[in-house]
RNA sequence: GCCCCCUUAGCUCAGUCGGCAGAGCGUCUCCAUGGUAAGGAGAAGGUCUACGGUUCGAUUCCGUAAGGGGGCUCCA
């Protein structure tokens, strides 16, 4: 690399403002500004006074500032994976002739555009599409933004069905009845925009029309400005998203400022796929989903089993300090709890289906909380029993759709970590403050320490939320407040309440930056009032309490399921299904380690003796493969003195070390429930 | 549920343009007794997911189902 630097204009740091004068462009300003426009980070489009976006050919009408964006930023990356988006589709159309456009938007490190081809596209198709955008890239084709009339646009666009649909919802004057509000949703809005109608026309080096695409823009000057780019999958998608329109054919690709940045995203794609849950239970023998079962149901084996009841156990001392009882109740019922609650009908096409018994429908339970709400109406309550918290490990039943099953991650069968508060409303704001404390406290516990909290409303126009509005918007206000008060990033969610009432979601990021839903906190007013629930007051008056739902973990397969991935299998000391193998030299230490062992193990340390006839290097491989935080190995020097000396899961080694000194070790590094794999460092 | 792809040994995967099925790892046995990531030799292990069809013959081609993967839709 030289030492030549990007000219300041174009250098996102200075974001020096430059003046365009009315009836020349963006571009003419920059080059004016002596800005290569063209250089590695020059910009690609620039941000007007109104933060709006812009080409660099657009000529201004009015004398305006503008700040030039470079590609590296995340404006500019947008306009380049919209802008390759656009290659892609103009390469299919090449390729494919008679293919309907859907749109292509960008999306979180890439893009994607959907089509109606004649076949769904191949893994082969892929490749030669690709090699065709690239093509289009090296033929360096401007994109030139033209504005069309609506009807114009109608005429021109005659055999694209999808984008006329476009045109008909965007609303606006032409239209009868003059819809203002726009019925597209914020992909398709960025596609056509609100306004007027814009064509973009991708030009040859003569200046020659070779495609067309109804667009709002803006793109990169050239198609050569796209560095970096690669086809990821095709897949489906239903047209407008909905299930009910037809099924277009969606094909993703992930596009970058330089080469290396799109080998650093495949790279971390690479080391992603490494942590699967699913490969590593398979590697470390933690958990495994029959066939015989059926989909969606997991059986946890021994190592998977240390692992579940270690994170049950002290999840269980946690809600026992914090005040929970524990209740216990069946995984089936009639059927008339169920609807008492409101689930049913409502989610009957996800509960398994009924058994009919002694005249009764029994079904398996999709959630605990009704049979929870008859624990606290078994007998009268009292103003002083409040906030009442019941826990319990529910298992339940949901008969999730047979496309979405995956993994731990959404399974058929799993354990809630379910509790519920019953309070009287004024308490309701410090139960739920409570709460959160309470559960980011324990997600930390067990190594997660990076949050934001989502806030999921209701959707006014839909009917599927019940209760009085008056009810939602205190239960909203109060979960509101205590979400602000926690001083983390709270990100909205409208229409995502459940159907009873408005929910905050504890979002957790993992070790690779990935984000998982996991706790939940609901405020529910509606069950309260159809379980008939109440309390004597102070005052002698019958009260409805208000019932707050909240899960830790979410569901205790699926927070397995998270911690693996975030450890990459490498579980904390406390955690690891066998926390300690012991490696002899050679046969003659085997009785010596056994009694080590037998020494750790009454001290409730999960330790393994590898007696078998490989050899050491062997041994210590085999260990090291199996993500185990201490290996003591011990030769006959050892053995003389008494001694033993750690390998540590990184690697690292300390000889010589007394017997008993390492079992304290041991013991006190599990104790502390440190979330960290054991070092030298630690014992120093 | 919808679209596409996949299913061969316990695991990861070759392979057969339709003619008796292969490797590495793991397991077992024997040899080797080795100081911090793979010592050597041998053996066992498969109705090629299941059921139909085409064919003289199907693991291979076609159909259906189950399970899995990638998405869409959904997620109390």
């Amino acid at each position: 690399m030289s030492s030549a630097v990007s000219p300041p204009a174009v250098v996102p740091e200075s974001r020096p403002k430059l003046t365009v004068a009315a009836g020349t462009t963006p571009r003419a300003a920059l080059e004016a500004a002596g800005a290569d426009i063209n250089g590695p980070s020059g910009a690609v489009v620039v941000r007007d006074s109104t933060g709006t976006l812009r080409d660099l050919d657009v000529t201004f009408e009015v004398s305006d500032e503008i700040e030039p964006v470079a590609i590296d930023s995340p404006d500019g990356l947008a306009v380049l994976r919209h802008s390759t988006a656009h290659v892609m589709a103009q390469a299919v159309q090449s390729l494919f002739p008679g293919t309907l456009l859907g749109i292509g938007p960008p999306v979180e490190n890439g893009f994607y555009y959907d089509f109606l081809p004649a076949r769904p596209f191949t893994p082969e198709d892929l490749a030669v599409i690709e090699k065709k955008m690239t093509e289009i890239i090296k033929a360096s084709q401007r994109f030139s933004r033209r504005s069309i009339a609506d009807d114009d646009a109608r005429i021109e666009l005659a055999a694209e069905k999808f984008k006329l649909e476009l045109i008909g919802l965007k609303g606006g004057a032409t239209e009868a009845g003059n819809h203002t509000a726009s019925e597209l949703d914020a992909e398709e809005a960025s596609q056509v925009g609100g306004g007027a109608l814009t064509m973009y026309d991708n030009l040859n080096r003569d200046g020659e029309l070779v495609w067309t695409d109804l667009c709002r823009g803006p793109h990169l000057p050239t198609t050569r400005r796209i560095p970096a780019f690669k086809l990821m999958r095709s897949a489906a998608a239903y047209w407008r998203g909905d299930q009910k329109n037809e099924q277009l054919q969606r094909i993703y690709g992930t596009a970058w400022a330089s080469k290396d940045a799109l080998k650093g995203y495949l790279t971390q794609l690479e080391e992603a796929a490494k942590r699967d849950h699913r490969k590593l239970a398979a590697e470390l023998d933690l958990f495994s989903f029959p066939d015989e079962l059926g989909s969606g149901l997991a059986v946890f084996h021994p190592k998977g089993g240390v692992l579940r009841r270690e994170l049950e156990d002290y999840a269980r001392l946690r809600h026992i300090d914090e005040g929970f009882e524990f209740v216990n109740t069946p995984h089936i019922s009639k059927d008339g709890l169920f609807h008492t609650s409101g689930h049913l009908p409502y989610y009957a096409d996800t509960m398994f289906p009924p058994m009919e018994l002694e005249g009764a429908n029994y079904q398996l339970k999709a959630m605990s909380c009704p049979m929870h709400n008859l624990i606290y109406r078994s007998r009268g309550r009292s103003y002083r029993e409040l906030p009442l918290r019941l826990f319990e490990f529910g298992t339940v039943y949901r008969y999730e759709m047979s496309g979405v099953v995956h993994g731990l991650t959404r399974v058929r069968g799993l354990t809630q970590d379910d509790s519920h508060s019953y309070c009287t409303p004024e308490q309701a704001p410090a139960e739920i403050t409570k709460l959160l404390d309470f559960i980011l406290g324990l997600l930390r516990d067990y190594g997660l320490d990076d949050f934001y909290l989502e806030l999921s409303t209701r959707d006014e126009s839909s009917d599927k939320f019940i209760g009085s509005d008056a009810e939602w918007v205190t239960a909203t206000a109060v979960l509101s407040d205590a979400a602000a008060a926690s001083g983390l990033e709270l990100v909205p969610d409208p229409g995502g309440a459940a159907f009873y009432g408005p929910k905050i979601s504890v979002q957790a990021r993992d070790a690779i930056g990935r984000t998982w839903q996991l706790a939940t906190i609901q405020y529910d007013f509606n069950q309260p009032a159809r379980f008939e629930l109440e309390y004597q007051a102070a005052d002698g008056s019958r009260q409805q309490p208000v019932m707050i739902h909240s899960a830790k973990f979410g569901s205790i397969e699926r927070f397995i399921g998270v911690l693996t991935e975030h450890y990459a299998g490498a579980f904390p000391a406390w955690l690891a299904p066998v926390q300690v193998i012991a490696i002899p030299v050679s046969d003659a230490q085997n009785d010596y380690l056994f009694d080590l062992a037998a020494e750790l193990k009454k001290r409730r340390i999960r330790v393994e003796v590898d007696a078998g006839s490989e050899r050491m290097q062997k041994k210590i491989r085999t260990a090291q493969q199996a993500k185990v935080p201490f290996m003591l190995i011990a030769g006959g020097q050892d053995a003389e003195a008494g001694a033993v000396s750690f390998r540590y899961r990184d690697g690292e080694q300390r000889n010589g070390v007394p017997a008993a000194q390492a079992a304290d070790e041991i013991a006190g590094f599990i104790a502390a429930r440190k979330n960290h794999s054991p070092s030298t460092a630690d014992f120093e």
